[in-house]
Parts: structure tokens; sequence; C-alpha cells
DNA sequence: ACCTTAAGTAATCGACTGATAACATGTCAA
DNA sequence: TTGACATGTTATCAGTCGATTACTTAAGGT
């Protein structure tokens, strides 16, 4: 009957694979509204495995809100280090806008974030969203602005991010004000987002 | 034994007071996070009687979420029609501000609002998120803004949320950048958000 | 006083969840 | 080859959740 022999993975690759999948399933339901189960049918692997893996939920959350803003400030860090800043640029200024809204084609990480920060009546994930928080608003402040301009780029960021939470791009219509909202505040990219990515056009 | 009387109110009132204590609960929560028990106990009645009166969790969660909106816009109307809004005032403008920093206070509308916001999983939630945030956006369109202006008043709000949310007022600590950033962010108000409430200083 | 209506609860159900324990099997060094 | 260890699963449990049913009793008109 069943021929094949299951191969199998070290515990390192299985647990980022794992941690992969927890990125899917935290970035659509959150903390409270997705199951170790749902994790683990993302991941093709047993519900209690991925509870030995990661001790708890909890813990196994946590290790998926870190990574995601990891990656966040990861990509802002790639702007900053390209080449020197300048604060007083337009250009650069653009620059780090860009990268933000690179992030939103591909928004778990963004969820998974704004997840984390909307959680705060798990104590745990109050805290790592505080210490998260503080170290993606440390590396906008390398850009050399000024502590409103970091707020107030950190605050757009905000936006798009409930905005993407809420399936604005997808649902705009006509009349709405939440399509001005929506145009205003994605600009170009808002056609980006709207239609999923075409496969090789013919 | 029982001396006391079971006085009753009325199913208006009892669904009001409910509605209240759903806020409440749902503020910590969210929808995912909160049962219809704790509800049920906040508002001091049965579980049976909570789901009784709105028919779902899902139901109950929604009118909570709707209301907690229409305080917020009903906030900023109030400042609207006390006198004639100038779109070039600066003193009009901080006007609008003081009006969502007074909601900050009490922030547990704005906490329903933000959960609302992000359970974008649940489809009637993020389409009542949608209509929310478009109506939020229309009314302050009122203030005779430009869209840019309304938009970043409304990112504004979004950081705000984001870090009441996340606790950050009750954890500030000195060398921290998310501490830069809440006192940027909060400017006088923190003062006020840190300390609860104090009784009748002797 | 009576009796219909409406407010409210206790009991309970089936589904789901996170976690534990026991078991099975692939991998690899000696 | 073998045996120890690491990878992974099945079975299962106790607790929780939303919802339904059936019951209880206060309120109020006649």
């Amino acid at each position: 009957m069943k021929a094949e022999k299951v191969r199998r993975m070290s515990a390192e690759d299985r647990r980022a694979l794992v941690l992969e999948a927890g990125t899917r399933a935290f970035a659509h339901g959150g903390y409270h509204g997705t199951s170790t189960d749902a994790v683990a049918k993302e991941a093709g692997v047993s519900q209690p495995y991925v509870v030995r893996i990661f001790g708890t939920k909890l813990e196994l959350f946590l290790e998926v809100f870190e990574e995601s803003v990891g990656r966040i400030t990861a990509a802002f860090e790639e702007v900053l280090d390209e080449r020197p800043f300048d604060p007083e640029s337009e250009d650069d200024k653009a620059r780090m806008g860009l990268a933000y809204t690179e992030l939103l084609r591909d928004h778990e990480f963004l969820q998974v974030m704004m997840h984390g920060f909307s959680n705060g009546d798990v104590p745990e994930i109050a805290a790592a969203a505080r210490r998260c928080m503080g170290s993606v608003f440390a590396t906008i402040q390398r850009t050399g602005w000024d502590d409103e301009q970091v707020r107030d780029f950190v605050a757009y960021g905000m936006l798009l991010n409930v905005m993407i939470s809420m399936r604005a791009p997808e649902h705009l219509a006509p009349g709405d004000p939440l399509t001005t909202l929506a145009i205003c505040a994605f600009g170009d990219e808002l056609a980006v987002l709207q239609a999923p990515v075409l496969e090789s056009p013919a």
C-alpha cells in the first residue's frame, strides 16, 4: 500500500518551516483566532508536533511576531545601508516609503505585526509589541529625521496596516469615502494591491 | 433564606447594559479573545441570556463595534457643530486633536474600534470596519481640510490607538526609544494617561 | 386574584482547543 | 547490523466555548 518512505527533515529546517506556516496562519486570525491545528495544517505536520517544537502556542506566536517585525526593520535597514541617507532629501524619503509599500504586497508580516500590536491583553505579547515598536522607531530614526517626522512616518504605516487589515483595496466602490482615503493613502500602489498576481499573460 | 426579590429590567435597558458590558469586555480581548460568558459576567447576567438578546456573539460584537465608532465620530461632530470650523486655523485643528485625545482617557471605544479594524478574517467584521472607517473619514472631511490632511489626521489617530493597545504609556523606561515616540506622540496628554485617576489627594 | 407575557436562569450539548502521553519509524555512528 | 537518538504521529484528555432547551418567576393588565 504505502510504498513511500517518509523523508524526514532536520529539526532546524522543520522549525523554520513551521514558523513560516505560523506567519501565514496568524496573519489571518491573530493570536486568539488561530489554532495550533491551523498552523499544523498549514505546515503539513501534526498538531502535537508544532506544540512540541515551540512549547506553547504563545511562544510560537511570539517567535512569529518577532521574526515578522525583524523582516520589516530589515527592509528599512536595507535602504539605510544601501548608501548615505540624506534626511533633507525628498528622494531618500520616497525610498523609505517605497520599502514599506513593497512590504504591503506580501502583507503577512504586517498583519502579524498588527495582530501583535493589538493584543495588549496578553502581557507577553504587549511587552513584545512595545519592544518591537521601539526597535522600528529606532530604525527609522537612523534616517536622521527629527522625532516628529519619524512619528508621522510610523503613523502613516499604521494607517496602511489598518487599511490592509480591513481589505480596503479589494473593496473599492466609486462613491465611498473609504475609496478616497484608499486612493490618497496608497497612491500608485493601490492598483498593485487590488489585483492579485497575474500569471504570464498571453 | 433568600429574602431578596429579584428586580427585573426592561429588555431595552438590559440590552443597553449588556452592550456597555460588551464594550468593556471586547475592548480587552477583541472578538476572538472574549467569550460571551465574559460579557455576561461583566454585565451580571447569565451567559445564555446575552446570546438570546443578540442572537450570536458576532452580532453582539458588531453592535458594540458600530456603537463605539459612533461615539468617536460623535466626538468629532461635536467640535464641528460647536461653531464654524476654519480649515486654515491651527486653533481649530488643535480642537479636533483634543477631541481625540480626550477619548484616549477612556479608551474602551478606541480599543474596540482597533479590534474591529484588525479582524479582517471575519468578513462581517471587515465589512463593518470599512463602513466605519469610511464614516470617520467622511466626518473629518467636514473640517474642510484637503484629503491628505484628513488622511494624516486619521493616520495619527491610528498610531495613538496602537500605542494605547500595547500599553505604552504605562511602561515608559528612560532610555527606551518607545518612550521618545510616546512623548512626541501623546505630548502633554501622556502624563494623564500614565497615572490612573487619583482619588481626592489629601 | 388570576393569568398571560416577558425577563431571566440552570442544565446541557456538541464542537473545538491546547496540551500530554504513548507509540512508531527514519537516520546515523560505531 | 545494530542500537540509540531524533523525527514525527495517533490517541486522548480536560477545559472552554457558543448555542439550545426547558424551566422559573416577576410584572402588569383585567
